[in-house]
DNA sequence: ATAAATTTATTGTTTTACGATAAAAGTTCA
DNA sequence: TGAACTTTTATCGTAAAACAATAAATTTAT
């Protein structure tokens, strides 16, 4: 599974959800579907425009997370 | 710009491209749009499998490169 | 409570992934 | 030199998804 961590890059930057959408040009509701992992894929464009308003690396943003198919109990 | 390094992954696990095609349930055709950056985007279901099956992070693979506008003079 | 910010939900358009196939180009090796 | 193999390029087609826009619902803060 892939996780979109984009709630630590903006905590960290003191920004916005609403800021960031502005200042990518996209609507709030849309940067929300990427925000909360609902999004299915991403354009290079639209990762390339994260990483430089956030200045960071897509590592910041993008997480594989390895799926535990184990019983995952304690 | 995105730039997308499967290039390095693949030497580092000794893999072709053509397996790793395989092993993706791509066409290797399909894979190298991919691989040499021709693509526009990518699926996070297809980054989770090239993650998976390479054993690394999205990191590995993505990488940011800020756009030196300025003259890029030595 | 109420104002502001965020998320959810829809509908619509445009773009892109990815499939499939054929051809071109580049490698390897005898 | 040339056969065998790998990788890339080029098309066409289909299904999927980004992203726009708007309104409504929800959450958070004051």
């Amino acid at each position: 599974m892939i996780r979109v961590n984009l709630d630590v890059m903006l905590a960290k930057r003191r920004l916005s959800s609403g800021e960031l959408a502005e200042r990518l040009g996209i609507t709030p509701a849309n940067l929300s579907i990427l925000k909360t992992n609902k999004g299915k894929a991403i354009r290079f464009s639209t990762l390339d425009a994260l990483c430089r308003i956030l200045e960071c690396q897509p590592a910041d943003i993008l997480e594989y997370v390895p799926d535990t198919t184990e019983s995952e109990a304690v």
